[in-house]
DNA sequence: CGAGCTCTTGATTCTCGTCAAGAAGGGTGG
DNA sequence: CCACCCTTCTTGACGAGAATCAAGAGCTCG
């Protein structure tokens, strides 16, 4: 196990691999029961032990380049990650952040749609997407599973460009609050809920189509509004739920 | 075949429907080499037709609305469909416009996560959700397909949103214009292509997260920097592919 | 302990939205 | 077939919200 350390720019790092390909490894993942691997029997999830390889990733590593010949999908396992797709003179829009049970790859043709980073360290796991095919000859629920995760990231798309195309500031930062809020604790939202925000105001305003400043502003502004609390280490709570939701116009 | 006049505010009316399920009507529908199902058997598309039902729409007929209960897939084989996400007050994202071949109802998990309304008369092809997974299990290729075409609306979506958060009115405007000319004339685009089209200016506004004013002033601009030329009935003439190119910032 | 990221806040600028009005175009009914 | 009306489109004047520019404080990590 190497280091490749072929800078680009400033930014960060190629990533490297290690480890493992492991029979009915899946069975003891950590994300078993989460994202797709919740819905799969433990037969499929035999096979894809066979054809997974786990790896460990640190910080700002990119391990999906944008338009890259797409050989590989991802899980990912433990961290979080960001995706975003970029202009040539630099510009980037983040599409996403990717937890632990997060699938990566279904936006992909021929080649990549999108790059993603880690923003922490953390763990994927690997599959060739050839030997995935072959997997999902033999359980077709596999690809039934595969197509629903898509149509929820297709929605999920849907309601980004919504925001992106037609929101406020404001409701836009109060939109990205309470999607983290369901990200960590899905439908039941405790009293005042403590978030962890891995990523910095930059990838923040990268998600959201502003500035880090107007980030930082709102912020702010909700935090003299008794909206939030900002504690140490990215940590907020939010104090008032139902201002941030009335704030952020939601859909559903 | 009767007219159900519903009106919802002052905007368009429901929709209705007509006609005639029958056995290998796919065969000689007006798509059968476009979209999804060029990309089908015979004997797949025999399958499909039984279970499809043609539906004649007239302009501005709402025929999914946001968030309702996911009941059908559609393929337009004729005409135009704007596809949206709007928030309570009003403000509409529009996500998509859906020409011939265009596949409808991919973006749904149980309910729809977008509404779709035509902006000319069009016609399109009904399947029940229920029906076509029947006939998925039967036909494992179909949902590869499905897959495939999920994949490629995501990778359509995420450049939309780089479009969203980070394109200046120029960019998004000259975006816009090529992204119609590779939809009407594929990769080769002829020396000086003329478009037509079909939606209006506030449709490009919402489309593109503008207004109609900054829409309209932006093409009067390209006019006047002899980038484009406008005829009658909606159609533009494009007279510098090349500089609209290097303006809209493409990606890829 | 210090260099370099982060984050925040202020001052200023500027792009795009809002408001307004008139022209052009299309559809409908008489 | 024409007249009328409503929608669409364009253009101008103005304003607002967010970007940009700038500076300093706070953190982190080597």
């Amino acid at each position: 196990m190497r280091m490749q350390t072929e800078a680009l720019q400033i930014r960060p790092r190629r990533y490297i691999l290690s480890e493992r390909p492991d029979t009915s490894a899946c069975q003891m993942c950590e994300v078993r029961g989460r994202g797709l691997c919740s819905t799969l029997s433990d037969t499929e999830l035999d096979a894809l032990a066979l054809i997974s390889e786990r790896v460990k990733l640190s910080s700002a590593q990119i391990f999906i380049e944008e338009d890259a010949p797409a050989r590989y999908f991802y899980n990912v396992t433990s961290g979080m990650v960001k995706l975003y797709r970029s202009l040539p003179d630099g510009r980037r829009q983040i599409t996403g952040f990717a937890g632990p049970g997060h699938f990566l790859g279904l936006a992909a043709v021929k080649t990549y749609g999108f790059g993603a980073e880690t923003i922490e360290a953390s763990r994927v796991c690997r599959f060739s997407r050839a030997d995935f095919a072959r997997i999902t000859q033999q359980y077709p629920n596999l690809e039934r599973r595969l197509l629903a995760e898509a149509s929820h990231e297709l929605v999920i798309a849907n309601d980004q460009m919504l925001l992106l195309g037609r929101k406020t500031a404001r409701e836009r930062v109060a939109s990205f609050l309470l999607g983290r809020l369901e990200e960590d604790f899905g439908r039941v939202i405790p009293e005042m809920p403590q978030l962890h925000l891995p990523m910095i105001r930059n990838d923040i305003a990268d998600f959201l189509g502003l500035t880090v400043e107007t980030v930082s502003r709102t912020l702010s502004w909700m935090r003299k509004e008794n909206m939030i609390l900002s504690g140490r280490d990215h940590s907020i709570t939010i104090m008032a739920p139902d201002r941030l939701e009335a704030l952020a116009q939601l859909t559903l």
